[in-house]
DNA sequence: CTGAAAGCGCTTACAG
DNA sequence: CTGAAAGCGCTTACAG
């Protein structure tokens, strides 16, 4: 069982033989505790150096802080979380948390055994993404360890802190946006979920669709359609919107992901966008500013969210216990595929 | 500091006593280790789910197996790393492993950190997707935790496994692809790294490339550009090599990510893709297929990469120390950015 | 400033 | 089949 790998393991007792000191001398030199002499110090570090010490994590779990965060991503195919994991990096740089990441690939019951096995182990605390779990879990795994949730509107919540996109606006953005284009028949991609929860992103967009389209007095356009996560689903639902006897004017996407195999199908079918259908993503990914994809999107600068996610976790960490909200404003970035059409 | 949290933990002292039996006695029947009564187990199962009992990791760490293995990505912006993740997920599905992701974001430092990081915590094994770090930093790694490498050529390793694709002979079926589409003039835009070492599978591809340009008497117009990671970098070098007056009849991209920057590009200045100029990619990933990219790419399977890498990660842990070298045949995938000029 | 000792929550020989 | 005890490698009061 590779045990000639854990032969004369250089431990924290090693290291105190070696510097001739107390273990408990070597423990608050790893530690910058004060209370220490500057020999005794140095005497400690040479020893270190010399025999390549490394404390062991797992142990020190036991008592202390393990100095790692978790971070629980649905999906990493999303480029949008990419650009949240860019924020936390940026937020963690010149701390001495380290990021650990466990992807759940969208499916409830994988979000809920990694989010058991990161507190299982040792970690500081946790950021999730665009979690699906109810509420019951969530403070379930707020008990267990300091949490903050990205992309998950729970405004009211005590125990952990929240950052988010005010999606509501940001569907209510596109759709003014695309009704002074001249645009009138918008249709919504969104996410089909098993048991969607008002939490979620998609849902709160939704209902800010809903609104926009009833504040413009086009209520009786509304249409909300509703596709699985994987491209083959995606394609399928396009293909029947934009195949359709009354093919929608506009379409607007949940996130840019979906935009993109919109504009696929769209070009496959023969059908230029914007001309013959506007189209619009959510996120404003790199991918938006391509030029084959000239996508117009919403910013929710997933950069912002990721690092306040870091801040606010490093916070609870460190003892705070009130419980903060952050929220982004969107923006509403346009690019071709929504351009008015000549 | 949350102590609030820490009170009246449920341990496996909690459930000995509330099952009225040993310590040890749980232990076992957590572990599903042979020599212990049906009724003990009942009895001792019936405890933990009242207590909602659960073991702490790093307490087992400091003992046992953890079930975690860690998995290394350079960045996960590249979607084809999110292809090695599925095939990772799919070979752990079955098995009781969990997997964690450390990102380094291309940074060689972060990469080390994060190396360091990972073998200080509870892991059972390492798996190191495409690192930058030199042999010796890997044989280091290697003698601390099992360890496989994808995307790592280094076919003569005893420590540790690999599993790469034919990184040369991909490189060779795209200039053969791009000759008998009736190009000459080929360039090969590749990855801009400060200590490149042969075992990358950039410089692989590159080496690959010559081979298949001296083969097919082009020698003469063999032109490596090197870019940085960054869509700013790559679009830079895009732009100067399709406005200079030597423009190449074809752009060879050493990963699809970058081909869909200089198709961009090339849409911005005018020019059509594939009469003015072919463009081929690598990785296969799933934006080749997007009809506005319709992107030739060598096809390189990241789901099987990542599956075998699994696979022997496992093998290591349970005991294997002979090495073993994976090696995948990639395939060229034609599609319109590099279909012969009419 | 320094160190001996207890203890974190498990697993693993070892006895019974 | 079952359990008492040692020990994994650290940190943290507590004494000196």
């Amino acid at each position: 069982m590779a045990s000639s790998r854990t032969t004369d393991r250089t431990t924290i007792r090693t290291v105190a033989a070696d510097a001739g000191v107390s273990v408990a001398a070597v423990s608050k030199v790893l530690r910058n505790a004060y209370g220490v002499s500057d020999e005794l110090r140095a005497r400690v570090e040479t020893s270190i150096a010399r025999l390549g010490y490394r404390p062991r994590a797992a142990a020190r779990a036991m008592r202390g802080q393990t100095d790692t965060i978790g971070v629980l991503l649905a999906d990493i195919r999303n480029p949008f979380f990419s650009d949240i994991m860019d924020g936390v990096h940026s937020a963690l740089e010149r701390t001495k948390y380290q990021s650990l990441v466990g992807i759940s690939q969208s499916a409830l019951s994988i979000e809920l055994a990694l989010v058991d096995a990161m507190t299982d182990r040792p970690m500081d605390g946790l950021i999730l993404v665009a979690p699906r779990m109810v509420a019951a879990d969530v403070t379930v795994t707020a008990l267990r360890s300091p949490t903050v949730l990205i992309g998950h509107h729970e405004p009211q919540a005590t125990l952990f802190d929240t950052v988010n996109d005010n999606d509501r606006l940001g569907a209510q953005l596109v759709v003014e946006h695309l009704v002074a284009t001249g645009r009138s028949d918008i249709a919504f991609l969104s996410l089909e979920i098993d048991d969607p929860i008002n939490a979620l992103v998609t849902s709160q967009r939704e209902i800010g669709y809903r609104a926009a389209m009833a504040e413009n007095g086009l209520s009786a356009h509304v249409d909300i359609v509703r596709a699985g996560q994987s491209s083959r689903e995606t394609q399928a639902a396009a293909r029947r919107m934009l195949k359709s006897g009354e093919r929608p004017e506009a379409i607007f996407c949940w996130t840019d992901f979906v935009a993109l195999e919109v504009l696929s199908v769209a070009r496959e079918l023969g059908l230029s966008v914007p001309e013959d259908v506007a189209v619009v993503g959510y996120d404003n990914t790199s991918y938006c500013d391509l030029a084959q994809n000239d996508l117009t999107s919403v910013d929710q600068s997933g950069h912002t969210l990721g690092l306040q996610a870091a801040r606010l976790l490093i916070e609870r960490i460190k003892g705070r216990i009130s419980p903060e909200h952050f929220v982004v404003t969107p923006r509403l970035v346009a690019r071709g595929s929504s351009r008015p059409r000549t």
